[in-house]
DNA sequence: CCAATCGCTTGATCTGAATCAACGTAACCG
DNA sequence: CGGTTACGTTGATTCAGATCAAGCGATTGG
């Protein structure tokens, strides 16, 4: 690993609080490894063996069930997964799959409870984490249950937005199923946004007039202030 | 409170695993209230001041967005709500309102933060707990995005099944929002089940054959193994 | 005891989303 | 370079769910 990722790591509010020694054992006994787009890192239903923090690339979390699949949410540098499943020593109920190349550093589970054991610093950031992976999941439910497609789509384009613009990181079909939708029905989406003055060139997306997204989009820090 | 119910707290895996001082202080500091049934107990929006346990009775945890309203869970004893707001001392996500008489120990946010600052083994149990929370959103998240409404409610019958029948402890429009779907369409999903040969009467469901309820709910432990 | 209300169910209709199919385009590969 | 494949879009259709409306039965309150 390049020092300056490794610095990237160490400032992260999981990793900033812990004592220097406990974070390098952390580094010691992890392992940074790279691996090709579409992979699939960790399977639902398999023990937590190891916390994995995204150090280049991104990472779909995924689920499946009864022939269906959906996308859970997208994990780019510097990113973890999923610590609720090493800490309580249960099996993953989400697979993690490369969306493009990658390196991954996979720190031991059992490394990450002994840490934890001995660095109440350490404790406390995971508790702090934690607790906002919680509310950003259930953020997401809210989401879910209160808005349909084309609102969903409108606060993740606001959120996303660079200088009036969104470039949209993956591929659609996979942002469709981020959003609980069909690749059919975000083309739709767009579509419909149109009206609110948004603008679609590939994967890039202008927003001319964020007040009238806005306006359908009706974005609530009670749902779209996630922490990532 | 009586001494029975502080025993039933203090066996709960929130507190069983702290020292008896810290939690008798936890009960000293905290006020034990009697509330009617369709209070709100907390509001959206509002700053985290207590966590609370649920001693008697039961509560709904509600939200609202955009003249739109859903449920998104129940808590009866002994149950606790919302460990994640008071830990990162921030504002509630979602409001609670009691479905019927019910008393409330109210433990201010402070309590909790010291108690946990002070106790290694309390801190311990409050991560695994927040754990457990987020797993238990996840899990629901999955439901509502790879199911359809009577798949859905044929889960949560089976969950809630006692000698080969289900006493739906709510009014069933509340169990609809639980579920994400209209009171109309909760009526037409339990006509569905009917020719999983479910009979319903009134608050009572039986179930007639487990076997033909399963083969379309599809139970699977990734979704629906609530640790509650 | 009767009237009013409320919760639930059922039917009719409408809307949003999924599905199925076709097509254009861009990327990839032999 | 030409053919193939994959992705995205669009249209037509189907389906699930929401909405609107009406009616029933039980509970409540005057």
């Amino acid at each position: 690993m390049r020092p300056e990722e490794a610095d990237e790591i160490r400032t992260l509010p999981l990793f900033r609080d812990c004592a220097d020694a406990h974070f390098t054992t952390l580094l010691e006994r992890g392992f940074l490894q790279r691996f090709p787009p579409g992979l699939v890192l960790i399977h639902e239903d398999d023990p937590a063996d190891f916390l994995h923090v995204v150090v280049e690339g991104m990472v779909e979390m995924v689920t499946s069930h009864a022939g269906r699949e959906t996308t859970l949410g997208f994990v780019r540098p510097f990113g973890t997964f999923i610590l609720a499943a090493v800490l309580t020593d249960q099996v993953y109920l989400q697979a993690a799959r490369t969306l493009e190349k990658s390196r991954i550093l996979m720190v031991p589970a059992a490394a990450v409870r002994d840490t934890m054991r001995a660095d109440p610093a350490f404790m406390t950031a995971v508790t702090r984490e934690l607790a906002t992976a919680y509310r950003d999941t259930v953020m997401e439910l809210k989401s879910q249950k209160l808005r349909n497609g084309a609102e969903r789509l409108a606060n993740w384009l606001l959120r996303h937005e660079r200088d009036g613009a969104v470039l949209i990181p993956v591929e659609k079909r996979t942002l469709a199923a981020r959003l609980g939708m069909t690749p059919e029905n975000l083309s739709r989406a767009f579509a419909t946004l149109g009206a609110c003055n948004i603008e679609v060139q590939g994967p890039k997306v202008l927003l001319h007039d964020r007040g009238a997204l806005e306006k359908l989009a009706k974005p609530s820090p009670l749902i779209d202030d996630v922490s990532t």
